[in-house]
DNA sequence: TCTGGGGTCCTAGGACCC
DNA sequence: TCTGGGGTCCTAGGACCC
């Protein structure tokens, strides 16, 4: 068993820019970038510049200068991803998506109806082509991690089928950065032990590698570099935090200047919580500061909370808390909220009155089930007449760096 | 090389419990 | 011969991914 290729990772191609280059043929084959301050994504002309996605827009002008920039067509990035998922999901029902733009399938058992995985693999392809107008690319191996490098390896545009015989002949002469979790951090730390290839890691002692990327890292790598990790496709996922942040520019570490945005923040975060029907035990507060180091601040409750108004209470305290202990920092960069340890959400329970029995168990719980109740009007209100609709006291018409359709998308379920 | 917004996972130290 | 708890939870920081 475990003799055949079945696994497809199968990834398109410098996605959004596609996407634009597919909406405007006036693009096509021109260096362009998605976004604007900041690079969302880049053409593949655009990267034989260097220009590449997290970039600032200032950098990639200097490296391309006849650089287009567009301005992002979020729903249709939603739509075609969502149809590229679906061609896949035509050849198997065990696809797990991990990206707007990315998913795994497995394709065994489907040969009779299909035929091989590499046939399946160029299906696919030449489908998203004429169907929807836009590269992918396909990696085709026997675990997850090969078939992911093996896309990786075929980009752009490409096809690689990795013969089991073969696997570690293939892996051992590629350069370290291309497996999973290793970002330049790491192949730094590695460089500067001599290692570049993944033939030279796998040829290091266990003890040794993990002395150098700590325990975990160091079994997962050694696992990886062997193949050795048979992970499953997982057709569902569940979050384990819901979170959201803002990029300031530079303002002055003042109440008056975050209270804003840390409401603005939290209502986009309780609001995405109880559309899900969860609640959260941990909040989590970031501060960036001019220097772009951030610090963090969080704090446990003993039951979860999924009220707006509570959650920006305390970020609020959080964010005090952090610029308490940093009174040398007196300009703030970015402010982010983040939610974990999540639960079903208690206060769906409490709809129903509670008395002053509920109220000596559990103080505050009486004013938690008021706001909860206040939250569940406006959420309604949003329902039927838009997110603009209804805005917390002082957030409305708060002006933010990116574009309210980037936020969504990078919201949206996967 | 000063860059957005959404996440996951790991590590290390301390508190606390039995 | 050496050593003197182990397990769990919480907090803060950091690397990494798309």
């Amino acid at each position: 068993m475990g003799a055949t290729a079945t696994i497809l990772h199968a990834d398109l191609d410098a996605f959004y820019a596609s996407v634009e280059q597919l909406l405007d043929p006036s693009l096509r084959g021109r260096p362009i970038a998605v976004g604007g301050g900041v690079v969302l994504a880049a053409s593949y002309e655009a990267k034989k510049f260097g220009v590449h996605g997290g970039m600032s827009g200032r950098k990639a002008r200097e490296l391309c200068p006849e650089l287009r920039f567009v301005g992002g067509h979020f729903d249709e990035y939603q739509r075609l991803g969502e149809a590229a998922i679906k061609v896949i999901g035509d050849f198997t029902p065990l696809v797990e998506r991990i990206s707007i733009d990315e998913a795994f399938a497995d394709v065994a058992g489907t040969e009779h109806l299909f035929g091989p995985p590499e046939a399946v693999a160029r299906a696919i392809r030449s489908r998203v082509r004429e169907e929807l107008g836009l590269p992918i690319s396909v990696g085709v191996a026997r675990t997850k991690h090969l078939a992911k490098i093996a896309s990786q390896v075929a980009k752009p545009d490409g096809l690689l089928v990795v013969d089991p015989v073969r696997e570690l002949e293939f892996l051992h002469q590629l350069p370290v950065e291309l497996m999973w979790g290793v970002g330049p951090v790491t192949k730094a730390e590695l460089a500067a032990a001599g290692v570049t290839t993944i033939g030279q890691l796998a040829a290091m002692p266990g003890r040794s590698l993990e002395g150098i990327v700590g325990q975990a890292i160091g079994e997962k790598l050694g696992a990886l570099a062997w193949n050795r990790d048979p992970r499953a496709i997982h057709t569902e996922h569940r979050a384990r935090s819901v979170g959201a942040q803002s990029a300031l520019g530079r303002k002055a570490a003042r109440e008056e200047v975050y209270r804003p945005t840390l409401h603005y923040l939290a209502d986009r975060v309780a609001t995405r919580l109880r559309a899900k029907e969860r609640s959260g035990r941990t909040v989590t507060a970031r501060v960036r500061f001019a220097d772009l180091r951030s610090v963090t601040r969080s704090t446990t409750l003993p039951a979860g909370i999924s009220a707006t108004t509570i959650l920006a209470e305390i970020a609020e305290e959080l964010v005090r808390a952090a610029l308490r202990d940093h009174p040398g920092e007196r300009i703030v960069s970015l402010l982010a909220i983040s939610v974990s340890h999540l639960e079903p959400d208690a206060m769906l329970q409490l709809e129903l009155p509670l008395g002053l029995a509920d109220e000596k168990r559990r103080p505050g719980a009486r004013l938690a089930a008021a706001r909860r109740k206040a939250d569940g009007a406006v959420d309604a209100i949003r329902r039927r007449f838009g997110r603009e609709a209804v805005a917390y006291g002082t957030v409305a018409g708060l002006a933010h760096g990116v574009p309210e359709g980037f936020r969504e998308l990078a919201e949206k379920e996967i």
